[in-house]
DNA sequence: CTAACAGATAGACATTTATCTATATGTCTA
DNA sequence: TAGACATATAGATAAATGTCTATCTGTTAG
């Protein structure tokens, strides 16, 4: 599978205050301040949070007057639950390349469990 | 949602060499020998990076004479999508608790990407 | 029993990272 | 235009992390 956008979405979420701040915006768009008041660091941390996590193409900002509004990426969305299902996935993608190895068993019983 | 044992997992598999040793595990079991061919660090790095993944659930170890047989958790791989799901859907466990914030919308939009 | 092999542990080191304080930039309002 | 407010940037620092070499433990085979 491809890594190269989904470590970096991993890096991005691995962190319990980010975590939080994805929860947050999974419920919509709330500006910086709005944020913050949920946490107990400082007005530089979030910003810092913020910028991690539009690098990792989790959210999208949008200056509106004196305040950004921040909003979870609908494609991070889509392609990172892509991503862990195919990570996860005991199919074709396996990294043998051609599903043929020994260990390449109880394939069924895991794909009950990822599409389900 | 409960973040105490996805963060965890989160900060294991965001790092690339963990990710493609859960990626070499999801064809099944694997020994740390047979994994050790797939990278270039030392046998003292893996040993770290597996001992990482068993510490977050991941991965569970069988020594079966001199070898090590480790497999991805089937606990993990439900429990990892399901928290992500969680975290991702715009739902009634939004964090703002009664679902009627001015953020909580666009539910229908986000609902039908997570669950297809 | 001894040597070879698989893996774990100890300790060191360089890099990354989460946080802070201080300050700068940009925007609105009176 | 001045001051208040929202956010970003700069720079410092302590802690965490990925990697290494050296060594130890445990298991198998001759």
């Amino acid at each position: 599978m491809d890594y190269q956008s989904y470590v970096p979405m991993l890096k991005a979420m691995a962190d319990p205050n980010r975590l939080k701040i994805i929860d947050l915006l999974s419920c919509g768009t709330l500006c910086a301040c709005d944020i913050l008041t949920h946490f107990e660091f400082s007005q530089p941390t979030l910003s810092h949070h913020m910028k991690v996590l539009q690098q990792a193409g989790i959210v999208t900002a949008q200056k509106v007057g004196k305040w950004q509004h921040y909003t979870l990426k609908p494609a991070f969305v889509i392609a990172f639950l892509q991503d862990t299902k195919q990570l996860l996935a005991n199919d074709a993608d396996c990294i043998c390349h051609d599903g043929s190895c020994d260990n390449c068993q109880d394939q069924a019983t895991r794909k009950d469990v990822i599409t389900k």
